[in-house]
DNA sequence: TCTGGGGTCCTAGGACCC
DNA sequence: TCTGGGGTCCTAGGACCC
């Protein structure tokens, strides 16, 4: 592309990202929060996925498990919630329709995240004016408080982000446009902070001697592909300015569908470990029809503690192809439990277990052979009232096979409302 | 006692083909 | 005694992301 005076047009982009997210959602019904430091706990309550500036002060660190920060807790009078996707889900869809109203093209690239494609807004406007407006009109219009980086490349805009929210007098906006400001910044960023740079590499990099994002920046893209890899390489060029990313507008279809869990308490009979199985097995079924996709690999694997001192560990899975890809939870449930049976070993106290789904289809993009069986031609329907029964909130449908809750069922003690979703948990307001 | 869940992409190596 | 070159596909494992 290039301007009218024939200069090619470089890329802006914008990266948009909410503060500390389920913290916010956490405190967005609950102005008594103002001021006091919250946390979110991952799944099973295990361990601290998010939290408030407060909580961040008292030293809280990120993925810590709860019960090493019970004391900080219990002292600073932390408030501490489960996860509530449905609450974090919704808030996220106000976002960025917020967003979307206010961009040519948007890319949500994560549930508190989102690129945007500025190019050319340069001409109109000066970007850092445009980020305090996005970013005034996100918190009116949802409450929500966002930090605006803007780049040349999607690294960039990254780091730019990341350089608002550390920075308080930035406002929570930083243009990145200057290239003396992106080698400032690139200077007093450590190597491991960039997007795409994760422990081990950032270790790696250390030992050869690049310890900042500006010397990063200025390897040989030759050198780092030999000594590391392509994707390294595009960093490095989009360290550089160079955007090797493009915003993807569309997200291109999943490829595989999980669903896994760590239990509550241990499993040590097959009873449970089979119930559980099933029900994830249902669990993925239905995000496959969400999907609108069959697959036809199945994987299950169920492992004990890896970090136990005392008990044994053991880890297996297995894995069956299917002679036609279904997303009927019964054919999926069959095949599961034979898996199970295949792997199952008694004397072992199970901490996780999952289910995936692979090798996904399409409806009607599938060949199969003269002698393969065909689905009966009921079970979509069925499966498509199931799903209907189970989205009413009248009631749940399950099978046999996932058996009535149980002890090991995820542990939620902490649990907000689910204050935008659910009829019966809109707050009141009384006068 | 207590450590999440759900994804993607890349690479190396083996099997196989002509 | 001598034993090529070029390619594809698949899989497992590693690394990374939020």
């Amino acid at each position: 592309m290039a301007d009218l005076n024939g200069e090619p047009v470089r890329p802006v982009f914008a990266l948009v990202d909410c503060n500390n997210f389920y913290a916010s959602c956490e405190r967005l019904f609950r102005p008594d929060l103002r001021g006091r430091p919250v946390i979110v706990l991952s799944n099973n309550d295990g361990c601290v996925v998010a939290r408030s500036k407060e909580a961040k002060q008292l030293g809280i660190k990120m993925a810590v498990p709860l019960y090493q920060v019970q004391e900080i807790i219990e002292r600073e009078n932390v408030a501490v919630f489960s996860s509530n996707y449905a609450l974090y889900g919704d808030l996220s869809a106000r976002v960025m329709s917020v967003l979307e109203s206010q961009a040519p093209t948007l890319e949500v690239y994560s549930i508190d995240e989102a690129f945007l494609d500025l190019t050319g807004l340069e001409y109109c406007d000066s970007l850092s004016r445009y980020g305090s407006a996005l970013q005034q009109r996100v918190f009116n219009w949802t409450g929500i408080g966002v930090g605006v980086g803007i780049a040349p490349s999607k690294t960039l805009a990254k780091l730019a982000n990341h350089a608002a929210k550390r920075y308080p007098a930035t406002g929570g906006v930083v243009d990145l446009s200057d290239p003396v400001r992106q080698q400032r910044l690139l200077n007093i960023t450590p190597v491991q902070e960039v997007w795409g740079v994760g422990r081990r590499q950032g270790k790696r990099l250390q030992a050869a001697g690049i310890k900042t994002a500006l010397q990063l920046s200025q390897c040989d893209p030759r050198w780092i592909r030999m000594q590391f890899s392509v994707t390294l390489e595009r960093t490095v060029r989009e360290l550089c300015g160079q955007s090797c990313l493009a915003l993807e507008q569309c997200p291109p279809p999943r490829q595989q569908v999980l669903c896994s869990r760590t239990f509550a308490q241990r499993i040590t009979d097959y009873p449970a470990m089979h119930s559980a199985i099933c029900q994830y097995a249902a669990r993925a079924a239905e995000k496959l029809r969400q999907q609108d996709r069959s697959a036809r690999g199945v994987t299950i694997f169920i492992r004990t503690n890896p970090h136990s001192q005392t008990d044994p560990y053991y880890s297996e899975s297995a894995c069956r192809q299917l002679a036609v890809p279904t997303q009927d939870t019964r054919t999926l449930i069959r095949t599961v439990t034979a898996l199970l049976s295949s792997i199952w070993r008694d004397g072992y106290r199970y901490m996780k277990a999952g289910v995936m789904l692979s090798d996904l289809y399409p409806p009607g993009t599938f060949q199969p052979t003269l002698f393969d069986p065909a689905e009966s031609p009921s079970s979509a329907r069925l499966m498509q009232a199931l799903d209907r029964i189970n989205a009413s909130g009248k009631g749940r449908i399950w099978f046999a096979g996932e058996g009535k809750c149980d002890g090991w069922q995820m542990k939620r003690n902490k649990l907000s409302p689910a204050y935008t979703t659910r009829w019966k948990d809109l707050p009141v307001v009384r006068a």
